[in-house]
Parts: structure tokens; C-alpha cells; sequence
DNA sequence: CGCATATCCGTGCTACCGTACGGATATGGC
DNA sequence: GCCATATCCGTACGGTAGCACGGATATGCG
């Protein structure tokens, strides 16, 4: 490809230099919208999100997963501190962290559900048909 | 991994099973998400946010990626319908989409953005310091 | 008409993600 | 103490995403 030494449009080429933002936190942002770019991992913060905790086995349950899929989703979550845990035993129960911005990232999430019914629903992107999610 | 057929908290589980996100809803939200998901797309929908349009060797030039890694986010930017094209002569002028809902997404990434500054900045996910995003 | 340029497209490669499998660890019950 | 169970962990593997490279296409310019 070209290496196109010459901008059309300097002016704005600059602006955006300028303001978009930067590599660093382009990372951490895309980062953490990757992490919630799983159906397993979204799914498992909206069934914490309904009910305030529950074990890894019966989230397995609920939602149709094998408990591999569900321990990993968890601790993927949980290693980015989206969710927290409490031992009683040998079970270990998942709630939505402390710090979690419950409505706001729920109203986000149901924002740009409501986004993609439109935007992308002609294009089978990842999971959308081709796994079995439920059942 | 052991079957698990026995759930700790029976009513938890149906509660969770009826009020969870579908799997339908989820690949297709998930899909946004992880479309969201990489540090390329996210700073092109940021510096199309600040400048109304501009061309593809522009925003390479801007964001100081190439043009194959810009022409690609885009497409897959454009396919999803964020964005849409003015071609006028040889240059392809890419915006925002009619349909995107600039402030709201806005709103959400900058919280999203904030969320990943104090939840995820240990973690070294994805993008963060593997790939040279700028110059 | 021939050349330069802006973008797209097909292909191949590398890296990584999500899952399954087997085993390890910890805990509770008998 | 011994066994069952809930969860985690290490490993291996299939699938796929993103990028580079070469070429194709289209358009402006002289």
C-alpha cells in the first residue's frame, strides 16, 4: 500500500492528533470493552446484576455453561475487578464489585444493545448464532 | 470438571434463568462490544468524533498507524454500520453514521474509560503496551 | 493515452482467545 | 481419617482476529 506522505486535509489531520485519545488509554478502554465483548462474560454480569450473588456451579446453571466456561468468565471479570468474591466453604459466591457502576454501565449496556439491534444485526459476528448459549 | 447437578440456590438459578439477557441479545451486544474491543476502532470513532470526516490516509496519518490497519478498522467499523463514506474523486470520506448516537456513546466510553483507569490499569490486557498505537 | 495516487481486496502468517480435559487443592460430612 | 464435592489451575488445541504484503481497481492529471 501507498505511503501517502502528503495529508489531504492538514488542518484537521492535526485536530485530530491532537485531541483524540491517546495510545495508553485507548488500551485500557479497548481492553475493557474486549473483556465485555464475550457473551459468556456479559451474560454473567447481567445474571449478578439481577440476583446479588451466586456460586460458580449455579451460574453455570442458569445460564447453560459448563463450569469451565463460567470459572473462566468469572475470573477474567475478576481479575479486572468488574466482580468480587465471598467464600463460605468450599463454595465460592460472585457479586458485581463494590466499585461497580451498576446503573450507569447498565444503562450503557442496554443502550448499546438497543444499538446493535440495528446496526449490526445483519452481520453474524462472533456468537451470535454460532454458539450455544442457553439450554 | 465435576457435573454439578445439584444447585445451592435453587431459586437464585430460575431467577437468573428467566431475567438474564438472551443468548440472541448477548452474541449481538457482545458483537458491539468486541467490535469496540481493539485500540485502533476506538481512537478512529474518537477522531471522527472531533473532525466531521476525513479520509483514510488522513486518519492513519493522525492516529500514526498504517493505512492497511486504518482501511481495515474502518471496514469493519463500516460494515457494522457505526460509520458511512463520502467518495469524492479518489478519496473515501468516512463519519459517523446518521445513526450514531454520538452523545450517548460518548457518555458511555468516557465512563467506561474512567471505570478502566482504576479497574483494570494493573492488568496488561490487550493492546495495552504490546502494539505501537502512535508515531 | 499513460502515469501517479487513494483505496480496496485476496492471501498468508502470527498471536491470542476461549474451551475442554485432567489433575490439584480445599473443605465438609460420615 | 476417608471420601465426596466445589472450585481452581496447567496444558493443549481449534478457531479466529488483525496486520503485512502484493496486486487490482478507479480516478485525477498532464
Amino acid at each position: 500500500m501507498a505511503d501517502h506522505e502528503h495529508p489531504v486535509d492538514a488542518a484537521r489531520v492535526r485536530r485530530a492528533r491532537a485531541g483524540v485519545i491517546g495510545a495508553e488509554d485507548a488500551g485500557r478502554l479497548s481492553g475493557l470493552l474486549a473483556l465485555l465483548g464475550d457473551p459468556v462474560r456479559v451474560r454473567l454480569l447481567y445474571a449478578l446484576d439481577l440476583v446479588d450473588e451466586l456460586c460458580v456451579g449455579d451460574l453455570a446453571l442458569a445460564l447453560g455453561i459448563t463450569e469451565d466456561a463460567a470459572s473462566y468468565g468469572l475470573r477474567m471479570l475478576r481479575t479486572a475487578g468488574l466482580v468480587q468474591t465471598r467464600k463460605d466453604g468450599r463454595v465460592v459466591y460472585y457479586r458485581l464489585a463494590d466499585t461497580f457502576p451498576e446503573p450507569l454501565l447498565e444503562h450503557c449496556l442496554r443502550e448499546l444493545l438497543r444499538l446493535s439491534e440495528l446496526a449490526g444485526a445483519e452481520h453474524p459476528k462472533r456468537g451470535s448464532s454460532r454458539r450455544k448459549l442457553v439450554r
